[in-house]
DNA sequence: ACACTTTATTGACCTGGATCAATGTTGATA
DNA sequence: TATCAACATTGATCCAGGTCAATAAAGTGT
C-alpha cells in the first residue's frame, strides 16, 4: 500500500483504470470538468478518435520546455504539474499550477510555440489534444469552439487575479488567496475544500507568489498561530475561512 | 492646432477620416494588425456588416466595467486604453495598456461578465464585435476562428511575461522590459521604436509594474544619467538600445 | 494670462520581506 | 534502517524600494 492519498468518488474509477491509456472520454471520471462538456454522442466519439491518453509522467519530469516543437495542449488526466518561464539570465517564474481537466500550453498557440516549460509535480498523466486536428474539429463543431475559447479566457482570467496579488498585494494576502484558490479547484474536482495536500513544494509556491521560500514558512507558521488554518507538512486544513477570506484582500 | 502628434503613413487615413464612422474593413488603416487578416473578400464583407465601429471616448472614459453586461468585444481603433483589476477593498492593479489593433476584453469571455475595467488614456475609438456573431461567423470562417484563439492565446503570451516580470524583476528591469514592449509594439504600428510618446500617466506604469510612482520618476532620472534613454515628459527616446536590451532581464 | 488642479520630481527616512546562516525534518535509495 | 540529498523551519541582519513631505511643472478651464 502507497502512501494514503484521499480518493474521491469522482477519481475512483480513473484509479482504479488508469493503465488503460484508451479510456473513452464517455466513460472518463473527468468528463463534466474537461473539454468534451457540452458535447453531443457523435461529436465525442469523434473528438475521442484524435485524442491519445499518454503514459504517466514521473514527478519532476518535463512535458514540454520551449524547445520542443508545438503540436498538443494537453489536458491532465491524474496528477498535477507546474509551468515555468524563464528570463534570459535563467530566473525562473513559476507562472501556474495545474490539476486534473486542466488545459496545459494554451499560450503556445500564438507563435505556435511553448514559451514556458512543464513539470510535473508528481506522477501524473495527461491527454494530448492535436491542436491542428482540434482546430479542424471544432469547425463543424461549434460547442468545441466554444469551450476553446472558454478555457483560454479563464487561464487569463486567473493570471489577471495574479497580477493583481503579485502587484498589490502583501506577503500574507498572497498567500491566503493561493490558498484559497487552490481550496476552490480541489472542490471543483471532488475533494474537500477545508483539507486537502500540497503537491508543489514551498520554493514552487514562493516562487509561484514572489516570494522567498523562508517567507512563505513563517506565514504558514504565522496562519497556525493565528488558528486561521494547521499546515503539517503538505497538508493543509482551513480552520477559519470566514476570517482567510477577509484577509486576501 | 493642437499638440503635435506623429502622424505616420499608417494612420494617416484613419485620422482623416475618423468621423465615418462605418469605414469599411477592407479600406481600415489598421487592416494588417487587426481581425480582418488573412479573411477573404466575402468574409471581409460579412464581418464588416456586424461590427459597429463606435463614437469616439474622451480621456478617462469608461469603456466597460465589471457592471457593464458583456455583449461584446472591443478593438482599438484610435488612441490607446488601460484596464484595471480591483481588489474588494478598492486596491486596483492596473493589467494591460492597449493600442490600436488590439482585442479589449477577452478575459470576459469566460463566466461572460467583464473583470476588469477599461479606460481611455487618451482620445480614443474602438470598434465593437457582438461576440455571439462573432461565433457563429467563426463556425463558417475557420480563419476568423484561428484569429481569435490567436489573439487570446498572444494576451495569455504577454501575461506571462508581466508575471515574470511582477515576480523576479528589479525596479529598473521591470521598467525596461515595460518600455521596449512598448517600442516594439508602437514599431508594428508604424511608429518610430527609438522615439514615441507615453499616452499613460508615471501612475499608471508604476501601478503595472508593481512599483511606486516615485520609483518609476527616479528610474527615468537614472536611465537619462547612464545616457541609455532621454525622457522628457511624455516623449521617450531610446539612445542606446543594446545597453537597455542587457539590462532587462 | 491667471488661478487651480493634476502630475511629476527630488530628498529624507523607514520597513516588509529578502538574504544569510544554522539546524531540523522528510524521503529516496540501497 | 542507515545514509545522503532535498526540503523546511527559525533566527539575525540587511536593503531595495516604499512612504512621507516639500516643491516644481504641466495641463485645463475662464
Amino acid at each position: 500500500m502507497t502512501q494514503a492519498r484521499v480518493i474521491t468518488p469522482l477519481f475512483e474509477d480513473l484509479a482504479k483504470v488508469e493503465h488503460h491509456h484508451q479510456l473513452a472520454c464517455q466513460s472518463c471520471a473527468l468528463y463534466r470538468l474537461c473539454l468534451p462538456l457540452g458535447l453531443h454522442r457523435d461529436d465525442l466519439t469523434k473528438l475521442d478518435q484524435i485524442i491519445k491518453r499518454s503514459a504517466g509522467y514521473k514527478r519532476h519530469q518535463i512535458l514540454f520546455e520551449p524547445s520542443s516543437t508545438f503540436k498538443t495542449i494537453f489536458v491532465v488526466r491524474s496528477g498535477s504539474f507546474k509551468t515555468t518561464i524563464s528570463a534570459t539570465d535563467g530566473r525562473e517564474q513559476v507562472t501556474s499550477f495545474y490539476f486534473p481537466g486542466e488545459f496545459i500550453g494554451m499560450d503556445a498557440i500564438y507563435q505556435q510555440r511553448y514559451l514556458s516549460t512543464a513539470r510535473a509535480l508528481e506522477a501524473s498523466s495527461v491527454c494530448e489534444l492535436p491542436y491542428e486536428r482540434l482546430q479542424e474539429f471544432s469547425m463543424t463543431i461549434p460547442e468545441l469552439q466554444n469551450q476553446l475559447m472558454t478555457r483560454l479566457s479563464k487561464e487569463l482570467s486567473s493570471d489577471k487575479n495574479l497580477l493583481l496579488s503579485l502587484g498589490k498585494k502583501t506577503a500574507q494576502e498572497k498567500l491566503i488567496s493561493f490558498l484559497l484558490s487552490l481550496s476552490q479547484r480541489f472542490s471543483e474536482r471532488g475533494y474537500s475544500s477545508m483539507s486537502f495536500q500540497l503537491t508543489m513544494s514551498r520554493g514552487d509556491i514562493a516562487n509561484h507568489l514572489g516570494l522567498a521560500i523562508e517567507t512563505v514558512s513563517r506565514l504558514f507558521t504565522q496562519l497556525q498561530d493565528q488558528q486561521l488554518m494547521s499546515i503539517q507538512g503538505k497538508e493543509v486544513t482551513i480552520l477559519d475561512l470566514p476570517a482567510l477570506k477577509q484577509r486576501c484582500g
